[in-house]
DNA sequence: CTGAAAGCGCTTACAG
DNA sequence: CTGAAAGCGCTTACAG
């Protein structure tokens, strides 16, 4: 095998350094175009110029066609963003955040997508949403703040999909009936006997702001989701008292619990806007010598199996949240696609009763 | 404010839709290589002809430079890809891998660049290892099995980091020196008077197979963390039974150590491959009503607050895993800079003391 | 089945 | 401070 020298007027190395399509093509002797098709099976090409333009490849160490050229040229990059409002830590402490990544990326990836990850920082001078390359966006994490993102990408002309957003214009969305859902299960407490109830809410903002729920702060909020579920609970509920969490913590249910409990020690039930924060407040009532569902009534949200917790089954909704991560994978591809049938997706969350709720007890 | 007719032999529109860079030049008035000038600042453009041209891209909706375009004639996509071997549910199951993630997209996004997260799948037809444009990509996970991707990557010549992972060829690397401390952690063990000592250790194999470790499973596996960490607990106690857990979970240290509490009653110390395992194992004991410290001494790895256990300060080793996270990111960084004094960087963890370890109790 | 040509949208020397 | 020209590396009609 001796390597024919190089004698033609196509530079040698890229100003990459990497070797080009077109190098390839003038070793194996064919063109360009016939070079590409071998590469992407996207034309007919013989058997025997296939393999030849794949020596040559070998021969220079080329990787296959660079995605950058390809991307120019099709207009497609294969990169589907996600958009997140915080930092990944943060983002990424909620179980159900990571589950929901897991759906969009099954669908993404069997697609022949790749997942960029972006956080929302639109003043960041480079990078990220104002320069990333991408073909589409879902947005999600707490729902807070989003409009500046949606403001550069919608510039751009990047398709939006949203999950668990405020509807907005050229923006597809993926939702659940949370507030109906959450109502459901108010309602189960006060089939109870439950009247003092307390609510511990997610982050209503994007300081993650810990404390309790004033009027102030509930009309300064956007919080999409906190927002919903907090509805639900006070249409039966109308003024239950609300602590804010800052986070979908165990240890943020605890606290949130206990003040709870101090300032209204005659609460019998605590709704929680996740399952994390539930168990928290489970240990919180713990703690202080209250027997759940004896003493005080748990409910949480989310359906999520929690590491290192198998002893009781919380009574709390079940959302099909990866299915939901895939709903939004999906209706962001049919953007690309041009497809029309693509419509805004509500999931239905379903009460599941648990061992965390009971009759209120008499007092 | 009238606008001025179309009257050039510029397209309207572009194929994409989009408009482009010279739609905005020409109805500003101006050469592309100026409009150009105008939006990244890269050379010396007039007040009033900036605003010129940012005006015409106002008019024309004009989003900003395509990135696509860019990253070809730069040849750069801004985009660095951080590659798992597992899907990433398993992956982010580990806090430990979320820490490190937030420390890499912190370093990277300060750089202007974002971050592409794949999944290591090189047989996959299209998209990911194969076809995602990066400039340089970082591995990690549990160490399984990542050769497949390396070759990949390596053929398009992408700049690699690995972080725990074996030593490569043409590799960056960021370690850290777990057996020592592991080791360490173990003679403290034996101090104490401990002899009878058992390991749980984090998944071996790309199936995360859970069982007792046999010699035929150990010579099997190439799971780096894993390994390195077994290695500095039997240096110190060379016939300690272990078994593998099928992930960094408290449930799974659960299970581990009842089985391992189950074959070897008289075991008074137990060494866990993270603080989740550790956790499980504390639980398992106490399940059985053995104390901890007093019965069994627990020792754990990666020194990460867990959120719902306040309650007891692991012994444990405390590895600086953000910090690993962005040292890897500034590695990859630095390969794109082409900077020359890019080293391998192995980072120390530190054993630290807590209240799970005690004195072996004398039967 | 193969090749010549055009062009995706930009940025960067270079010249003025 | 501004413009004309070249070219990044591909893929896709189109013609043969």
């Amino acid at each position: 095998m001796t390597r024919p020298a190089n004698d033609d007027a196509t530079p040698a190395v890229a100003a990459t350094g990497r070797p080009t399509l077109a190098q390839v093509a003038k070793r194996a002797g064919v063109s360009a175009s016939t070079a590409s098709l071998a590469f992407s099976g996207a034309g007919p090409v013989s058997d025997e110029t296939r393999d030849r333009v794949l020596a040559a490849a070998r021969e220079l160490d080329y990787g296959g066609p660079d995605p950058r050229a390809r991307s120019l040229r099709t207009g497609r990059s294969g990169i589907i963003a996600v958009v997140m409002e915080e930092r990944i830590r943060d983002g990424f402490t909620d179980p159900m955040a990571i589950a929901m990544l897991d759906g969009i990326a099954d669908e993404i990836g069997a697609a022949g997508y790749s997942m960029l990850l972006l956080t929302d920082s639109p003043d960041r001078e480079a990078g990220g949403l104002r320069d990333a390359p991408m073909d589409a966006a879902i947005l999600f994490g707490c729902s807070t703040d989003l409009d500046p993102a949606v403001a550069v990408l919608g510039q751009r002309h990047v398709p939006l999909v949203g999950v668990e957003t405020t509807p907005r214009d050229g923006m597809r969305l993926v939702n659940s009936n949370d507030r109906d859902t959450v109502a459901e299960s108010a309602r189960l407490l006060s089939e109870l006997g439950h009247t003092r109830v307390g609510i511990i809410t997610l982050p209503l903002d994007r300081a993650r702001t810990r404390g309790p729920l004033t009027a102030d702060r509930l009309t300064a909020s956007d919080a999409y989701t906190g927002l919903e579920r907090l509805a639900g609970a006070r249409a039966v509920f109308p003024d239950a008292p609300a602590m804010v969490a800052s986070g979908s913590l165990i240890d943020e249910g605890m606290l949130a619990a206990r003040r709870l409990l101090d300032q209204h020690p005659d609460m019998t039930a605590i709704m929680a806007q996740s399952d994390l924060l539930a168990i928290g407040a489970i240990q919180a009532a713990e703690e202080r010598g209250l027997t759940v569902p004896g003493d005080v009534s748990v409910v949480g949200f989310d359906g999520a199996r929690v590491d290192g917790l198998t002893t009781r089954t919380l009574t709390t909704v079940v959302q099909p949240i990866a299915e939901k991560g895939r709903a939004a994978a999906r209706l962001a591809l049919g953007a690309l696609a041009d497809d029309s049938d693509l419509r805004d997706q509500v999931f239905t969350s379903i009460l599941r009763v648990g061992d965390t709720t009971g009759p209120a007890p008499v007092r």
